[in-house]
DNA sequence: ACGCTGACTATTA
DNA sequence: CTAATAGCCAGCG
């Protein structure tokens, strides 16, 4: 095979559109997307996939601008590590996330996620890494 | 231009 | 076990 740098590349999927990753916003936003009714996942899943695992805050930050962004981002479909709702004062308003994930059928308790675990959805495997 | 903050995570004490 | 700290990167004052 012809010699590939493959220095701290990021794997990075290819869009079909000849889109590149435009903003790592538009990135996390699709991935985001990706995520099947009654599943969850973490920003840190999120990152990895994306390469940037480290950089979980600038998922959870994009997040931020999920608002911004043209198509609706399912954010409450995206919690932190430990399944807990950090970002849920970040909706408007905060309740509509827990209430939006019991409605799919994921159960909340104080702020946290029943099962996490089992309806947890890796992007990475999913999505064909 | 510099420093603080933040929807995180992993490691160390 | 829990608590604190470091690493991360971009926006905002």
């Amino acid at each position: 095979m012809p010699s590939r740098k493959q220095t701290t590349e990021k794997p990075k999927t290819v869009k079909p559109s000849g889109k590149r990753d435009e903003n790592f916003f538009e990135l996390v936003f699709e991935v985001a997307r990706q995520i099947p009714k009654g599943k969850v996942t973490s920003y840190g899943a999120i990152a990895e996939c994306l390469g940037t695992k480290s950089s979980a805050r600038m998922v959870g930050w994009a997040m931020n601008g999920c608002h911004h962004a043209k198509l609706k981002v399912p954010a409450h479909r995206v919690v932190n590590r430990n399944g807990m709702l950090t970002g849920k004062f970040h909706f408007s308003p905060p309740e509509k996330m827990e209430k939006l994930l019991k409605k799919e059928g994921i159960k909340v308790k104080d702020d946290q996620i029943v099962d996490f675990k089992k309806h947890f959805w890796n992007p990475v495997v999913e999505l064909g890494f």
